[in-house]
RNA sequence: GGGAGUUUAGCUCAGCUGGUUCAGAGCAUCUGCCUUACAAGCAGAGGGUCGGCGGUUCGAACCCGUCAACUCCCACCA
């Protein structure tokens, strides 16, 4: 087989062919048989985004455990998919309908539905070919959604069914609300920035019981003065002498001239503002707790949008932020406003809508979280469930589900899973999956007495469920593991055996799968069959190479398609892989799929060579020397062990540092140029299949990072027959290395590299040939490396000799092994004599050292005796080295 | 306010149980090479008080204390 190969490798032309090929074989679909499993759940991109780097990251890290693990004698399953996410995907929505005219508020629920899914139908693909592109093995016959039917069926199941625990309660309670999108929100769901805000100080004026003026007033310190309207008394502390005298007095509100009492009690910081707090229980957590604990009324001021409610009296329908402002002037012109100062103050914003959450009282669904929280935590505290990095994200877990509160899943939006609480005229509710179950319900909960309503008088509830109250059972469901409960899939693909998620949906996610999967399968199983996952792994957030997050407004974050088309996928992957430590950030440079992409032409090139020598080939009697392949093979072994713990700990960058090295250095630079023929010469037919062969089981090695390229390569290695393809060829058991090949091989290297320097630094030309001596104790082991070395520092002849030669070039190599370099013309050899002096002083310094840890009796008595031993010989060691050098410096 | 993490070469990071001549790698830099696989390359080289100080130990980049800087998470102070 002759093909001319193009001079550099071009992704485009391949990576299409392979990924066609992979899906046609069905490679990457997997059911269920008698090896083990390898399972692992994409965390679902959001539906209508697109892959961004972080995505890569995931997939890619994924990608290259599920792969390994396929090459490693598992069944491999990877199951892809997105997340309706709700909130972000309904605001995309709104703002599509508003672009096309369209207010959502004159649609009906199913229109608007209608619309949703047509938007998911558009852009829903998108992630998926972006997937496809970046070459993920995973199995689209098991691509799921979130809104599934099945899917959206278990989600109501558990709603239903934790209903029926007691674990989920309707009531009214302050929450977050978010006025941009209308909704409530988690706690989770909030983000806490620091912002420049202003402190406004405020004359509340001083009243009796009857309301007649005292003539007095207090001063109140507020950020907040479009809330004023709704105060319903001000707050100091019963310690403090500044107000002892207002007991029994009240407060006029200004603006609305509302008589409100002056209440006492130790929250308030006397030291903070003016000592005196107003107090807002509608609109501020803290004063919501003080207003239930001293019995105030609560006057909510503003609408579900953020304006102003007829409550307000003043300024009804303002925006808060536009209220704010007409607020601080009327005040002022009212002669009320006593002052502005600059204040630091930390701001909580929508996560996904960026606006300025309000805290409300509202009515919401939540989940109780103590007792789901208490076995989630004993998950990863008794090792059922590892994190990695664990020390890093370990306290963090802890703190969270030590501390956390019940979790506020209802939304007021229509786009998720609408929540299966059913109204009654009256008002009363049940929950039920269905109309007619809840109906039923009704029925038996009235005792055989007949109802007043018939069923189609039930209003099912507006609301829909918070999607991570959809997502959380992503690892069962995938595999209908709640619809159809102990099918052949959960049982064989349940728990999954790594996550790969960033570590900011920790609490989002992570920590309430963990929940999910232990309440969702009985505690008569034991914990580690109940478990979502047994490994978790966190990548960090990429940034750009000046440590700024990615972002739209700062354009950093790069089009991954683009990048794709630049560098190909193996580069991507290749260049974000090599720079990302576990849990750490990711500084993402395109230098390093620059050097990804330099890499894949480096394989290129190196099967150029190889392939140059197929019509070459001779099966002459002399036996081929055989240390090259010995080497190569000791060496291979080696780097696959260390790979293996790489791999066991999760080190995938410190993995492909290896690999990569391995095959740059150690086969292109050392092995392909020792046993590289000369110029039309031919190759010894074993040499070449044995080279093939390491060619092949490096291409194996890399597959999983680069699988792309490594595939094409296999394939131009050999004909391969059907279905003999890299991505599903299994990796042999790992022999032992020799230590002595290596050493040897380590002893040639450094002999070419002193040798190649020595020719360097005496100018001498590459085809300039030398004649070499070589004095050493180790005569045996040179007289087998001889043929390469020969080659390798282009040497016409080489000799043993137990003395020194005149007129040579001395190098000396660890310090023993001396080598005389003969030329035509004699040599210069001053830098010699200096580099030599310098290397003896090194020496005797080392010696000493030695020397004096070996004096040393408590030394002598406490460290263990191997290590005593290893300074003796490292004593002996120098002292040859010393006697050597000497030597030769006397000689010269 | 509470907690966690980080600090090693110009940059990004390894250094796993304190002990091999342990101070490393990649990138960048410098020198010399268009040598018949590869200039997206080859052959070499330079570069660091391991954040500061103190301690433990025969021995510290590694353990302890302390200080400093940076990063992240959590928390209801108007």
């Amino acid at each position: 087989m002759t093909m001319e190969l193009s001079k550099n490798y071009i992704p485009a032309a391949t990576e299409e062919k392979w990924n066609a090929h992979w899906q046609n074989k069905k490679y990457f679909n997997s059911q269920p048989d008698h090896r083990p499993a390898f399972t692992v759940v994409i965390p679902p991109p959001n539906v209508t985004g697109v892959l961004h780097m972080g995505h890569t990251l995931n997939e890619t890290v994924q990608d290259i455990l599920v792969r390994k693990a396929r090459m490693s004698g598992f069944n491999a399953c990877w199951v892809p998919g997105s997340d309706h996410a709700s909130i972000a995907t309904e605001a995309k929505v709104v703002g599509m309908l508003r672009e096309r005219g369209i207010d959502k508020n004159q649609l009906t629920r199913p229109e608007f539905m209608e619309y949703a899914y047509e938007w998911k139908d558009k852009y829903g693909g998108i992630i998926y070919s972006q997937i496809r592109r970046l070459g993920c093995s995973v199995d689209w016959d098991r691509v799921s959604f979130t809104m599934d039917k099945d899917y959206y069926h278990s989600v109501i199941q558990i709603f239903t069914d934790l209903f029926s625990k007691g674990l989920i309660y309707r009531g009214a309670r302050m929450i977050h609300w978010d006025p941009s999108a209308k909704t409530a929100l988690s706690d989770e769901e909030v983000e806490y920035r620091d912002e420049q805000g202003k402190l406004y100080y405020v004359a509340y004026p001083i009243v009796d019981a009857e309301g007649r003026p005292t003539g007095k007033s207090i001063s109140i310190a507020t950020q907040r003065p479009e809330t004023i309207m709704g105060d319903t008394a001000v707050c100091v502390n019963p310690n403090d002498q500044r107000y002892a005298d207002l007991k029994g007095l009240f407060a006029l509100v200004p603006l609305v001239n509302r008589k409100v009492p002056i209440i006492f009690d130790e929250y308030v910081d006397p030291a903070f503002g003016t000592g005196a707090l107003k107090v807002t229980p509608a609109h501020d957590i803290n004063d919501y707790n003080l207003g239930l604990k001293h019995g105030l009324p609560i006057i909510d001021t503003l609408n579900a949008d953020g304006t102003l409610s007829a409550a307000a009296e003043v300024f009804v329908g303002i925006d808060r932020f536009a209220a704010r402002k007409k607020v601080v002037q009327q005040l002022a012109a009212e002669g009320l406003l006593q002052k502005e100062e600059v204040h630091l103050t930390r701001l909580g914003f929508s996560q996904r809508t960026n606006a300025v959450v309000e805290p409300r009282i509202s009515t919401q669904w939540f989940v109780k979280m103590k007792e789901m929280a208490e076995p989630a935590l004993k998950a990863v505290t008794e090792g059922h469930i590892h994190i990695h990095p664990g020390d890093k994200f370990l306290a963090t877990y802890k703190y969270w589900l030590e501390n956390v509160k019940d979790w506020c899943i209802s939304r007021q939006l229509w786009w998720g899973q609408q929540i299966p609480a059913w109204y009654a005229p009256d008002g009363s509710f049940q929950v039920a999956a269905t109309r007619d179950e809840a109906y039923d319900r009704f029925a038996a909960a009235a005792k055989g007495g007949s109802l007043p309503f018939a069923p189609d008088q039930l209003k099912q509830d507006e609301d829909v469920l918070d999607t991570w109250f959809s997502s959380w059972l992503w690892p069962i469901e995938v595999f209908k593991g709640v619809t159809n409960p102990g099918n052949p899939d959960i049982r064989y693909y349940y728990p999954t055996s790594v996550l790969v998620t960033g570590q900011d949906i920790i609490f989002f996610w992570v920590a309430r799968m963990i929940m999910a999967g232990l309440y969702y399968f009985p505690d008569t199983l034991p914990m580690g069959q109940r478990i979502p996952f047994r490994d978790v792994y966190f990548t960090g957030m990429v940034r750009d190479k000046q440590g700024r997050k990615m972002s739209k407004s700062l354009g950093n974050s790069p089009d991954l398609l683009a990048l794709i088309d630049k560098y190909g996928a193996d580069a991507v992957r290749f260049g974000i892989m090599i720079s990302s430590p576990a849990g750490n950030d990711l500084l993402f440079d395109e230098a390093a799929l620059e050097q990804g992409r330099n890499f894949n032409n480096k394989l290129w090139n190196a099967l150029k060579l190889v392939k140059g020598w197929e019509g070459r080939l001779s099966d002459s009697a002399t036996a081929p020397d055989a240390f090259p392949i010995t080497w190569m093979n000791n060496r291979l072994t080696e780097a696959r062990e260390s790979i293996e713990q790489a791999f066991t700990g999760f080190r995938l960058s410190e993995a492909l540092k290896t690999v990569y090295s391995l095959i740059w250095d150690d086969f292109c630079s050392w092995y392909l140029e020792w046993v590289k023929p000369g110029f039309e010469q031919p190759i010894h037919t074993r040499v070449y299949k044995e080279t093939i062969a390491f060619f092949e089981q490096l291409m194996q090695l890399l597959h999983p990072y680069m699988p792309f390229v490594t595939e094409e390569i296999y394939h131009l290695l050999g004909e391969r027959a059907e279905g003999d393809d890299l991505c599903i060829r299994q990796f042999t058991s790992i022999g032992e290395a020799s230590a002595s090949i290596l050493a040897e091989g380590t002893l040639l290297k450094e002999a070419i590299t002193a040798l190649r320097d020595a020719r360097n630094k005496a100018q001498l030309k590459p085809k300039e040939a030398i004649k070499l001596f070589i004095q050493s104790e180790s005569e045996a082991i040179f007289r087998r490396l001889q043929p390469v070395l020969s080659r390798q520092v282009n040497a016409a002849s080489i000799d043993f000799t137990r003395e020194s030669i005149p007129d040579a070039s001395l190098t000396i190599v660890s310090g023993k092994d001396k080598y005389y370099i003969v030329t035509e013309q004699a040599l210069d050899s001053g830098n010699q004599k200096e580099e030599l002096q310098k290397e003896l002083v090194y020496l005797k310094g080392f010696l000493e050292s030695v020397n004096k840890k070996l004096g040393n009796e408590r030394f002598v008595q406490n460290a263990k005796p191997e290590v005593v031993d290893l300074e003796k010989r490292k004593k002996e060691d120098a002292e040859i080295k010393i006697r050597t050098i000497e030597e030769s410096l006397a000689s010269m």
